[in-house]
DNA sequence: ATGGCGGCTCGCAGCCGA
């Protein structure tokens, strides 16, 4: 099966995008994030058009996350259990046997700001909560925008990014916390080519210069790591009119014999 | 990268993203 994730930043924009993406890729999963509209407004019968099911959780102007699926899917859980937070980020679902999990992670715009503390605070309930599902769910795939560059050779100038939000030694440890799970970042499975990255800034012709972040992530648990035979960035819609800023991630995982 | 763009909103300026 074919697994993805894509923050869009704005659905009701990148509809045309995503639409023509899954025709092109034909992803068994596809998980979104930043859908940036309610759910009464979530384009439903244009996905199913597309031959999709879906599961959304969303609200206004902010966040939002949503889950596309070629089968229908089982035990859809919006949110982290028992934590409060009005801000949808997570949405997780079975398919085929594999837990898939969309999260959406807090941006925390600057080390110094309450909304970095509130990133580090909401990692800590993701890493306790997914420690459960785990148990629950072996064969699972964590996927989505972590806000989040794992290690130097994910940032196209590490120097500049030392200690700033997405990069700081706090975040990657929680990202490390991730990994004692027993999740593997599957993009490392494989060679990549140098400099690949998943967002590049509107501002400053980021995308043409190559400069950029790898923030997106797709973790596989144990169970999981043996069935993956690929995962890459696709920076095609980075290129086309009115892109995201965010690149699609995709993985292959053959099914269990 | 001091900002620069582009999405959103009881819009016409400000917030947020990363």
């Amino acid at each position: 099966m074919k697994i993805a994730t894509w923050n869009v930043n704005s659905l009701k924009v990148r509809l045309p995008h995503v639409l023509d993406w899954l025709s092109q890729h034909q992803p068994d999963a596809l998980c979104l994030q930043e859908l940036k509209l309610e759910d009464r407004n979530f384009p439903l019968a244009e996905i199913e058009a597309a031959g999709y099911h879906a599961a959304y959780s969303g609200q206004k102007a902010y966040n939002g996350v949503a889950i596309l699926s070629k089968g229908t899917v089982l035990d859809v859980c919006a949110g982290i259990p028992g934590y409060e937070d009005e801000q949808k980020r997570v949405l997780a679902a079975t398919l085929d046997g594999v837990r898939i999990v969309c999260v959406y992670i807090p941006n925390g715009q600057s080390v110094d700001s309450d909304k970095y503390q509130y990133k580090l605070q909401w990692l800590d309930a993701l890493i306790s909560w997914l420690k459960d599902e785990l148990t629950r769910y072996p064969r699972l795939a964590l996927l989505g925008d972590y806000n989040i560059a794992p290690e130097d050779r994910d940032v196209h100038d590490p120097k500049a990014w030392e200690g700033s939000v997405l990069c700081s030694v706090p975040e990657r440890e929680a990202f490390h916390k991730l990994l004692q799970l027993g999740l593997k970042d599957s993009f490392r499975l494989f060679p990549q080519d140098e400099g690949a990255f998943t967002w590049w800034d509107y501002r400053m012709h980021a995308f043409r210069r190559k400069l950029g972040l790898r923030i997106d992530h797709i973790l596989l648990s144990d169970k999981l790591v043996p069935d993956c035979g690929s995962c890459r960035v696709d920076i095609e819609p980075r290129k086309l009119e009115r892109p995201s800023d965010h690149a699609p991630v995709i993985a292959e995982i053959s099914r269990a014999a």
